[in-house]
RNA sequence: GCGGAAGUAGCUCAGUUGGCAGAGCACCUGGUUGUGGCCCAGGUGGCCGUGGGUUCAAAUCCCAUCUUUCGCCCCA
């Protein structure tokens, strides 16, 4: 094997993937702006600990797909597999948190997790997050998926479907598990697969979520969640949905909605599209109230969402790059010198263009020049650098002019001659 | 971590009783002394993923390995 080749689940990104998260982010800054979020950027590499502490011990991403590794002193570090623990730290180490009022936090960048790669998923893969802390308030739930959805209009996305869902809280939750798990226990251990017999233990909820058909069954007689959650909870969740219907935002009540990462309570939601392979969550995310303390934080609440970049640029429709406004045909040595301080005059003036670099022969270069995409070809031959005058061919219609090499701007720029 | 499929030219892929390495597209040159696309003619380009094995002979059969890909688990 070489050592010169990516490594497994690692992806390096050309046009139009990497335009497509261009725009992605240039759309989600400027969207998330409009509902007062700023850009926080947080490092890549945090001591584990910090995800061990706010994602839980027991979930998978935890136990077998981070990548951890000690430093140069023995410490543990660990690649971010998420990216809200890290916004939560810098948020308490700021001091963000000990002031008064709400945060809007946006940010992007790549995550780790060793899994095995298939299609929407990979190794080092992208997020754009967006978190609200300091209010505990439905209303902000109900604003975060707001803007989610605003997003997703304005990149001009469709056959999503918006899945919600309410987790209870520290108070009525555990009561949920323990019945949940009578419910589980009373029944014929056959009944569940194996991985649901096992998560039976480790995190019964999980079951709910499972998709074998038999498990289904199964859950279709489990005790639901939104049933034994507390009125607190309850009315926090119907004020979300009052928020959502008044908005128009068709949604879709999942009570088997269970997040992975422990963090999460009260609100969780997803949204979800059946055209980009097994995997089909585009975004996800919930209110997570206890994490900041938990962290030796401030009891500050917050709720917040991960978009995942690569599974929605699978979704975009590829942008057809902005054609070059003229590719200049430079033969021998003096209409090398003239084009290339030409060309840079043109760029300077706002055109976009390349010139040959090679001396190559007439067909060749004007072959180059189709290729290009440009709109215009710019000739310099021995003849017009004789005379200060240059050849204008457009590249659609094949007309073409000569013109004097100081008027070249103002044609490319107005597709007229005179000024 | 578990399972299926696949690795042959830059790209998409043919290539079985085991017998000289192929096509289309792309690229280069010419047909046109200084004019691209269409057309015509010619040309460059391969350790057939890698390492072993079987054989007179392996792209082809066997083993291992790496990579990619689609699923499972889980997540965005």
């Amino acid at each position: 094997m070489s050592t010169t080749q990516r490594i497994k689940g690692f992806a390096d990104m050309f046009p139009p993937e990497s335009d497509a998260f261009t725009r992605m982010e240039n759309t989600g800054r400027e969207i998330f702006a409009r509902y007062g979020f700023v850009e926080l950027r947080t490092p890549i590499l945090e001591f584990t600990e910090l995800f061990q502490r706010s994602i839980g011990e027991e979930t998978d991403v935890v136990q077998k797909e981070m990548y951890t590794f000690p430093d140069s002193r023995g410490r543990l570090m660990t690649l971010r597999p998420e990216a809200t623990a890290g916004v939560m730290r810098a948020y308490a180490e700021s001091g963000l948190a000990g002031r008064e009022g709400v945060s809007r936090l946006f940010s992007c960048g790549p995550m780790f997790r060793h899994e095995r790669p298939q299609k929407g998923r990979l190794r080092q893969f992208h997020q754009i997050n967006c978190e609200c802390l300091g209010s505990a308030s439905p209303f902000a739930d109900a604003e975060l998926i707001s803007m989610l959805l605003h997003f997703f209009r304005a990149l001009r996305l469709s056959g999503l479907t918006l899945n919600i869902n309410s987790l209870g809280c520290a108070v009525c939750r555990p009561h949920f598990r323990e019945a949940l798990l009578r419910y589980l226990q009373s029944l014929d251990p056959a009944a569940l697969c194996e991985d649901c017999s096992r998560r039976m233990h480790t995190n019964p909820l999980r079951v709910l979520d499972c998709k074998q058909a038999s498990c289904r069954a199964v859950v279709e007689g489990a005790p639901r969640l939104l049933d034994s959650i507390c009125p607190d909870c309850a009315e926090h969740f119907s004020t979300v949905q009052k928020l959502l219907d008044r908005q128009g935002h068709a949604f879709a009540l999942d009570h088997r909605l269970v997040r992975g990462l422990d963090y999460y309570c009260r609100t969780t939601f997803e949204v979800v599209s059946s055209q980009i392979g097994a995997q089909t969550a585009v975004a996800g995310g919930g209110r997570y109230d206890g994490l900041v303390k938990s962290l030796g934080g401030p009891d500050v609440p917050g709720v917040g969402f991960a978009c995942g970049m690569e599974r929605l640029a699978l979704l975009l429709d590829a942008p057809s790059p902005a054609p070059l406004d003229f590719y200049l045909v430079a033969l021998e040595e003096e209409g090398g010198l003239q084009g290339h301080a030409l060309a840079q005059t043109l760029r300077e003036a706002g055109l976009r263009g390349e010139m040959n670099f090679s001396r190559a022969s007439w067909k060749s270069l004007m072959r180059q020049a189709g290729k290009s995409g440009a709109r215009y070809c710019l000739i310099l031959g021995p003849d017009e650098t004789a005379r200060g005058d240059i050849v204008v061919k457009n590249l659609e219609s094949g007309e073409q002019n000569t013109l004097g090499q100081d008027t070249v701007c103002h044609f490319l720029q107005t597709g007229t001659i005179h000024d």
